[in-house]
DNA sequence: ACCGGTTTTATTTTT
DNA sequence: TAAAACCGGT
């Protein structure tokens, strides 16, 4: 059964079937790249083309679940895409590093640290130099650090942080390889590596992926665009997908440059424009257009659409933030009622999670229902973490993050002092903290006999979290060591000991799940096909190299977007705009359009210190395309709202509307000031609106159901 | 080690 | 303003 490609416009069509050679596909927003990817994928491998020869690199975990999910559809059958790599280049780096290890002297169950990790390893590396880690500010100097890795670039050289942080540099690297640790860069970098000092691993990796597709190509930084070169080979089988107006990662290294050259550096690429969009009303694409047509040096394009104009744009002003939030929840409430949108399909975007906030409050208030995307999760709660710790440390003991996190946690008399010696004496040995406390030297005093203890319960569990039944094991490690009563302990009231016990347990639950869930699929597997296992290598099946087990669990954790649990529901979405690339929704509502918050500006707004900003100016044409990514998420019906006056550090502080808006033709926007002479009528319109609410959400709550608290 | 109260300080975006 | 860091008393 051949790919039905009668759905496709004539670019699109291009695009799936130029197969061969380095392609450059400029695909604006909502012109159907996704599909474009899907359809590509099939077509490879209805020409005969191995799934197995196909990787598809995305960016995040959903973008690549999700081209997954359509490209099996599509495909028909699972099994014809068996063998197929779709994962994020994070992901492929991981699989790549467990592939070859023992060349980088790794356990084959190495730690990812998170940012959190790394800020407590820079802190012990500060204190190890003698410099009091109080003078800096920790955070920074990792985003330093990852920044004279990935780039190279020194930034000003007289700085002192830019200072401590190459001097830094050699120690940090030696730290994580004592750890047998890597961090988010390593991913990239050490892949890179292997592939520059050892070229029959890279052939044997160019032999394997003869087809390469890459999913929001001007988002790459260097190290990625050096790993496709490397992958491509000479075969140059190199298919990018991207959108120089949506590049909006340059603060993590990635260059719009890459996207901009393609055909510089794959002379004789085809080029193909998607410039047809699938997704927005035309007052809302006209305003997008609009928006980023301001912004010089791009890839000239500008999006049509075949479908009608829609309802105008919505400019709301608010007096503040608070009132801001309200009236979003309460137009929401209008939506669901009125106009019979399910929350699933509305979206609240901002700048920054910060702004979260008041709307949370808000929609809780109102008792709508949501969901917040990023910002703080079950992951960043300190309970969480110390369990986290307590797995990593008892799988990997040389894992010091996290072995120095939990050592005295609950309280067992192993106090700083004894941790210090400890450090000392690992340090004189040239071995790990671990090493000293096997040891128990008389050195470390009274303190010994606790030490031995706490050696005991690591190792124990370590065997039984490296076996089936982890989660089970897990549950009994946070009752021997007494994890339920240190959460409860510090707690200042009732309910947050519920919270942190509830925090505690819904991540016992987690780990029940994918435990579940993974011998569920290994059983699958076995009752399937046993010649489909026949032929490949293991890494094959096991469909993004991750390792089984609880390593696996913690891998993905490291990588994932944490998102709590359970992302189902019908519910509204909360978050930012880098978070909404890729995502769509019948109504979106884009939040603070005020100048300093969406061409944000890194120094305060009010203050006078004029202190230059540490990496240039504020990035207007990447605040643009932010802006633009945010007003092309909306199908239907686009509300920007400001206020005139927010809340920032205790005082109130004016504010001025957003440049962006008055880029956007008057005549595609509805005004509606809240604070204006109308104001008054317009509270006692709310009133009523208030009034009828509760017979709005009744007769929602009889229709077909979806609950509401 | 732990507690309670006081003082400081923070303000982008994320794999 | 609110959360984190800090401090000094048990």
């Amino acid at each position: 059964m051949a790919l039905d490609l009668s759905l496709l416009n004539p670019q699109q069509k291009k695009a799936v079937l130029q197969t061969e050679g380095p392609l450059l596909v400029l695909a604006g927003a909502g012109s159907g790249k996704t599909r474009v990817i899907a359809h590509r994928v099939v077509h490879l491998i209805d020409q005969g083309v191995p799934a197995r020869a196909i990787l598809a690199v995305t960016f995040t975990n959903k973008a690549a679940a999700e081209m997954k999910e359509r490209i099996i559809k599509l495909a028909g059958a699972r099994e014809r895409t068996r063998g197929l790599t779709v994962s994020t280049f994070h992901a492929f780096g991981v699989r790549i590093i467990r592939e070859q290890h023992e060349r980088l002297g790794l356990p084959a169950k190495f730690a990812i640290l998170d940012s959190g990790d790394q800020a407590a390893l820079v802190k012990r590396l500060l204190r190890d130099v003698k410099i009091d880690d109080k003078r800096f500010d920790v955070p920074r100097l990792v985003a330093i650090l990852s920044r004279l890795r990935m780039s190279g670039i020194p930034g000003h050289p007289d700085e002192e942080y830019e200072l401590a942080a190459s001097e830094l540099l050699p120690r940090y690297q030696l730290g994580l390889r004592a750890m047998g640790a890597t961090d988010f860069d390593d991913l990239l970098l050490l892949p890179l590596r292997i592939f520059r000092e050892a070229p029959e691993v890279l052939q044997n990796y160019q032999k394997r992926y003869r087809y390469l597709l890459v999913d929001e190509y001007q988002d790459t930084n260097e190290p990625q665009l050096q790993l496709l070169e490397l992958l491509a080979g000479l075969r140059r089988n190199l298919c990018v997908v991207g959108d120089d107006d949506q590049s909006i990662y340059a603060w993590r290294g990635a260059q719009v440059r890459h996207i901009l050259q393609f055909d510089k550096k794959y002379p004789g690429c085809v080029e193909v424009f998607l410039e047809q969009n699938y997704r927005s009303n035309g007052n809302i694409l006209e305003a997008a257009n609009a928006v980023i047509g301001k912004n010089p040096g791009r890839k000239p394009k500008k999006l049509w659409t075949a479908g009608g104009p829609g309802p105008n744009i919505r400019l709301v002003c608010a007096p503040d933030d608070a009132a801001e939030a309200k009236h979003v929840a309460d137009e929401i409430i209008r939506l669901a009622y009125e106009e019979k949108i399910p929350p699933r399909e509305i979206a609240i975007l901002y700048r920054t999670n910060a702004q979260a906030r008041p709307f949370e409050e808000a929609l809780r208030l109102a008792g709508v229902r949501y969901r917040v995307v990023g910002g703080t999760s079950l992951f960043d709660r300190k309970e969480v973490r110390d369990l986290i710790a307590y797995l990593r440390a008892a799988l990997n003991p040389r894992d010091e993050v996290a072995l120095l996190r939990i050592v005295n946690v609950p309280a067992r008399g192993i106090g700083d002092a004894t941790v210090a010696r400890a450090q000392e004496l690992a340090r004189a040995r040239k071995a790990t903290v671990w090493d000293v406390f096997c040891s128990a030297p008389p050195e470390l005093g009274h303190a010994a006999e606790r030490i031995a203890e706490f050696v005991a319960v690591l190792r124990s569990y370590g065997e039984k979290l490296s076996q089936r039944g982890f989660s089970e094991a897990a549950r009994a490690l946070v009752e021997e060591v007494g994890l339920f009563e240190e959460a409860r302990r510090g707690a200042q009231s009732l309910a947050a000991q519920a919270r942190r016990i509830e925090a505690l347990e819904s991540l016992l639950r987690q780990l029940i799940d994918y435990e579940k869930r993974e011998e569920q699929k290994l059983a699958e597997k076995l009752a399937a096909g046993p010649q489909a296992d026949l032929a490949a290598d293991p890494a094959d099946d096991d469909d993004d190299g991750f390792a089984s087990g609880l390593p696996g669990y913690l891998m993905r954790l490291a990588l994932d977007s944490k998102d709590a649990d359970g992302d189902g529901g019908d519910v509204v979405t909360l978050m930012t705009l880098h978070g909404a690339k890729g995502l769509e929704w019948r109504c979106v509502f884009l939040a603070g359009l005020e100048e300093g918050l969406l061409p944000h500006s890194g120094r305060g707004f009010d203050d006078a210190s004029g202190e230059p900003q540490a990496d240039g100016a504020i990035n207007l044409e990447e605040e643009r395309r932010l802006c633009y990514v945010g007003l092309t998420r909306a199908r239907e019906r686009l509300i920007l709202t400001r206020a005139t006056e927010r809340v920032k550090r205790g005082k109130p502080l004016p504010r001025t509307p957003s440049r962006f808006l008055e880029d956007i033709p008057a005549g595609l926007l509805d005004v509606i000031d809240l604070a204006g002479p109308q104001a008054e009528s317009a509270k006692e319109v709310q009133q009523v609106k208030a009034k009828s609410f509760f017979a709005a959400m009744g007769a929602l709550l009889d229709d077909p159901g979806d609950p509401q608290p």
